[in-house]
DNA sequence: GAAGATTGAAACCTCAATCTTT
DNA sequence: AAAGATTGAGGTTTCAATCTTC
């Protein structure tokens, strides 16, 4: 039982190991401060206001290690505490000018020490680096993110933090007042409005919190063939890492599965990548809604026909 | 007085610190064992045997935490002492049964992180993710090398080093016994042999140890405007970094300001890279060597014209 | 009770001093 | 001395428990 990994593994493995080790990261220090000081200062410069929660999720630290980077920072002068607004339990941090110094100096040491290596290759084998790293980067944050996805049909405890969701996420494309889903009374009460048969709600979890969901059901007034792709909303962190795509397949499975022939779904204009996902899943534009939903702030109407498998 | 850094430099360092902390590398530990043990589990899988002082060097941390990671690794049963041969301050160390089931499993987790993120990049973009970071491996370690070399001319204090240079490189080649230049009596006394006008002679150092050596003087046995380029000599560890291009460029160059005509080398065969830099630098090859060195082991001759400056 | 932040104990890494063998 | 390795003190990180505010 041997696994079988993709022969760029280790070469890789061995290459980022070497560059891990020239940058120091097996040391503690750098220019005066801890890796994980001077990291936060370089995400404090980028973002401008931080908590300590902030930081331990950017830097993939322990929130305790992030909140003792944050007292550090203060103690040593290289940020302070803000007002926190509304909620006191929040600390955010800023930088402060004599952090902006000290992030200079670790600008100088840093990109000196990466500016003298790239200095040594031509111009095109420099862009094959940073390509590569980028890359990289990007490929090892997606894998991360979707590994700590899980996708499961939605139990009756979930129903609060999907009604937060829905409430979250509508708004945000302008979806919210009367003709708009977010007023259906089953949002509080998902669970239960999904059990019956013909009709199924997933939740897609992120350590433990609900981040996404979709479902589907009959469509109202409208023929028993038909079902109508309901509620499938995602909150931001979750877009881009193809949740949508792997959601949207299993609801279009089980409700083959189910009998239904077609499946119907209305959206907002606005709601583009979600469009797009349905548009690359063969859905098709429609010129007039179909069934009586009572969504008529919907303005964009779609239908596929579904194969029994 | 602003630097000004290539316009690669910010976006890579912003790339690989976004893959360090992917791959942990802010955090201490990885499956059970510190960042560093594991670090050292793959040199020794890699390189059979290492003293604490090698897994030093290779992993760049301190000999502290060198020495402490071998214990942990002895202490855990995954290492072992061996015979030192001869020198009994030496420890090395083996990878024990345990070792090698622990290093089984460390594999699975990190190329199992490492392939799931390349499985979501296409078949060349995973390529040029390779080629990229083994480029950058690569650049960041020479660079770092070159930095710490230093070249100056030569002191009374460096003799020692130098005969002890002299004396490893030599045999490497197969020159030791009459006829090379190993048994002139000046190896032991360089600094005075070179200290007369119209000779000159550099070290090249390497955290205040010598690591290469280079110069010239007056050819013996042949026209007063001939100089013979001398005893250039590099360990291992300094070879492809360009310091024998640095090295015979000053030789050059001051040998011309000495008001040298004509620059002539004796070497061997088998010195193949010395002899690729040599023709780099315009020097020719001769039918036959030229003054009275004593040196009949060589069996390559070169010279190359001088341009007074 | 939950979210945000903090603290105590244990393990890790570095610098500097020290021990052991050559 | 010098080379190789070890030890003591101090800063850093994590896990688990705790404090504070909502």
């Amino acid at each position: 039982m041997r696994e079988s990994w993709l022969p760029e593994v280790l070469p890789l493995r061995q290459a980022s190991r070497q560059v891990v080790r020239e940058l120091g990261f097996l040391q503690n220090h750098f220019d005066g401060a801890s890796a994980a000081q001077c990291h936060a200062l370089l995400e404090l410069e980028h973002h401008g206001t931080l908590t300590s929660g902030d930081l331990a999720e950017l830097l993939s630290v322990d929130k305790s290690t992030a909140s003792r980077t944050a007292s550090e920072l203060v103690r040593r002068g290289w940020a302070r505490v803000t007002d926190g607004g509304q909620d006191r339990r929040r600390k955010p941090l800023v930088l402060s000018a004599r952090g902006k110094r000290k992030l200079e100096s670790i600008h100088r040491t840093a990109s000196g020490q990466v500016d003298g290596a790239l200095r040594l290759l031509g111009p095109e084998e420099r862009a094959r680096v940073l390509e590569g790293m980028q890359l990289y980067a990007k490929a090892l944050g997606r894998s991360r993110a979707q590994s700590e996805l899980e996708v499961r049909p939605i139990e009756r405890r979930d129903d609060p933090e999907v009604a937060r969701l829905i409430r979250t996420v509508m708004p945000e494309f302008g979806a919210c007042g009367p003709g708009f889903a977010i007023m259906d009374p089953e949002v509080d009460a998902m669970h239960a409005a999904y059990t019956a048969p013909g009709s199924a709600y997933w939740v897609v979890t992120r350590r433990g919190r609900v981040v996404g969901g979709g479902g589907y059901a009959r469509l109202e007034g409208a023929q028993r063939s038909v079902c109508e792709l309901r509620k499938m909303y995602f909150l931001h962190e979750l877009r881009g890492l193809g949740v949508g795509a792997r959601l949207l397949s299993s609801c279009l499975e089980h409700a083959a599965r189910d009998g239904y022939e077609l499946c119907y779904l209305e959206t907002l204009e606005g709601m583009t990548r979600a469009r797009r996902l349905y548009e690359r899943f063969g859905f098709e534009r429609l010129e007039r809604p179909m069934g009586a939903t009572g969504h008529y702030g919907c303005d964009v109407w779609y239908a596929r026909k579904l194969r029994a498998c």
